[in-house]
DNA sequence: AAGACGTACAACCATCTGGTTGTATATTAG
DNA sequence: CTAATATACAACCAGATGGTTGTACGTCTT
C-alpha cells in the first residue's frame, strides 16, 4: 500500500480539527493502546452511542483511526503514522523558527540551541 | 514569568482548533519568521481585515501568538513554545503506542501525573 | 425462529465558526 | 487641525459541529 506523505490543506484541517476535542483524543489514546469496538468505546463516555459513533467517524475521516468489520462489530484502531504526520507538521513550523536565526548564526558563529 | 506547562482540556482544544485552519497556520508561519502588524497580515489574504483580525484573536486565545501595541499598530509574534507544547502532546500519544510493546506499561499506568 | 446486540443513518436542535459590513476610536502624517 | 491609517467591535448570516432521538438492518445467541 502506498501512503501519501503530503497532506493537503483540507486534510491537515481535518487532522487538527479531529484532535481538537477531548473525547476524540481519549478515543485515540484508548485505541492506540488496544483495539476496541465502537460500543466498547461508547460505554466509556457519558453520551449516546450515536454521538460516539460520530466522533469515531470524524477520527476516521482524519485518518487517525481505522474501522474494520468483525462480525456485527466494528473494530477501531488508532493509526500512529497519522499522529506522526501531525507531529511532523509542527516540527516543520518549529524549524521555521530555528531558521530565523540560522543566517545570523552563520555570521556570528553562535550556538543555535540557545 | 512563570509558564504553566500543563494545559487543560479546554486549552488543548483551543490549541488544536487554532491550528485547524490553513489561513491561521500561515499566519503562524509568517509571524514565526518575523513579526508583523495585523494590517500587514491582512494584506496577504483575500479576505477582509476584520476576518484576519478574528483569526489572529483565535491564535492569541490559543496562545500561539502574542499581540503587542506599537503606536497605532498591533505587532503579532508567534510563540514557538506553544507550538512545542502541541508537539509534546502528540509525542505523548506516540509514546502510548510505543508503550504498547514494552514493559514500561506497568510504570506508566502507575504514574500519578497522568 | 425470535430476540438481543452492534451498527448505520436520518432528522432535528442549539451553538459555534468564519465570513461579511458598518461604525467608533486612537494614532500618525501633512 | 484635518485627513489618513490601524485597530476594535457589534450585528448579521450561512454552514458546520456536537449532541439528541428514532428507525432500520445485519449478526449472534438460544
Amino acid at each position: 500500500m502506498v501512503v501519501r506523505l503530503e497532506l493537503s490543506d483540507g486534510e491537515v484541517d481535518r487532522l487538527f480539527r479531529a484532535l481538537a476535542d477531548a473525547t476524540r483524543r481519549d478515543i485515540v489514546r484508548r485505541t492506540l493502546v488496544g483495539e476496541a469496538s465502537v460500543s466498547e468505546l461508547a460505554d466509556a463516555y457519558d453520551m449516546s452511542f450515536a454521538a460516539v459513533q460520530k466522533h469515531v467517524a470524524v477520527l476516521e475521516e482524519a485518518r487517525l483511526v481505522t474501522k474494520e468489520p468483525r462480525g456485527r462489530e466494528r473494530i477501531v484502531r488508532a493509526d500512529p503514522e497519522q499522529i506522526g504526520r501531525a507531529r511532523a507538521l509542527l516540527v516543520q513550523l518549529e524549524e521555521l523558527w530555528h531558521a530565523r536565526f540560522s543566517q545570523l548564526d552563520a555570521v556570528l558563529d553562535v550556538d543555535p540551541d540557545t
